[in-house]
DNA sequence: CCAGACGTTGTT
DNA sequence: GTCTGG
DNA sequence: CCAGACGTTGTT
DNA sequence: GTCTGG
């Protein structure tokens, strides 16, 4: 759940959300994917810090390599005791990686996926609960990566996703209000502030396939499909 | 004890 | 089929 | 998440 | 690094 998402501008994202300072430089993106880098902001020193991080955790014990299996996506559930999650969790490094909006795929009857771009109708920015961690290669050189959280979809995206007996997934998202909770909040805190956000405060329409290829880019990709 | 995994989603 | 790259 | 590669020897 | 499986 949730591979794909957008950036908004560097600007916009900076006049939405309060940083105490920044390391980052970024443009606008409509196709960002997993092992590229995203902005993120996290606790650092009493303030807010905006950084880049690969998207894509490579935990501290792999030593700068990514694994093999996915760490694009963590599950609430095992926040506390998978191995890649429990260490960051425990050190209390959770992040925000800033977004617009996202895509999704709907495996329909046919058996074709059509994409959809999904995002927020009371905020124009938002930002994806994440947990970060620092991975030091045998070249010495260290790496900082970071994995969204997902949790039980509400009723928008499970109908998105497939229509089946099961529930799909969704990212736990944050309005720029909550990001506070998460960031420096207790653990139970920032726990409390991991819930699905409500679909009536959601919007989502098809898009073009284009979005399927990670090489396109450009706002033409989020324009809703004709049909 | 050592070896091997360490992850997600959605399924026949 | 499965892994890597984006 | 999806797309694209998946191999070798020897060199323009 | 740390847990599970054998």
């Amino acid at each position: 759940m949730c591979g794909r998402y957008i950036l908004a501008q560097q600007a916009k994202f900076e006049r939405a959300v309060q940083l105490g300072r920044v390391h980052w430089e970024f443009t606008a993106r409509y196709n960002v994917a997993p092992s590229q880098s995203v902005p993120v902001v996290r606790a650092a020193e009493g303030m807010h810090e905006g950084v880049m991080m690969r998207w894509g955790l490579i935990p501290f014990f792999a030593h700068g390599v990514p694994p093999k299996y996915s760490t694009i996506n963590a599950t609430i559930e095992k926040l506390a005791s998978g191995p890649a999650w429990r260490g960051p969790w425990k050190r209390g490094q959770r992040c925000v990686q800033l977004a617009a909006g996202f895509y999704e795929w709907h495996l329909e009857a046919a058996g074709g996926k059509q994409p959809y771009f999904i995002d927020l109708t009371d905020e124009p920015v938002f930002g994806f609960a994440s947990l970060w961690d620092r991975s030091v290669g045998a070249d010495g050189v260290a790496i900082e990566s970071c994995a969204l959280i997902t949790l039980p979809a509400n009723e928008l995206l499970r109908d998105i996703h497939n229509a089946g007996a099961h529930p799909g997934r969704m990212p736990a998202i944050l309005a720029p209000g909550q990001f506070a909770a998460w960031l420096d909040g207790t653990p139970d805190e920032a726990r409390s502030a991991l819930a699905a956000y409500p679909a009536q405060r959601m919007s989502a329409h098809p898009v073009s396939l284009r979005v399927n290829s990670p090489r396109n880019d450009g706002p033409e990709l989020i324009a809703p499909l004709q049909q």
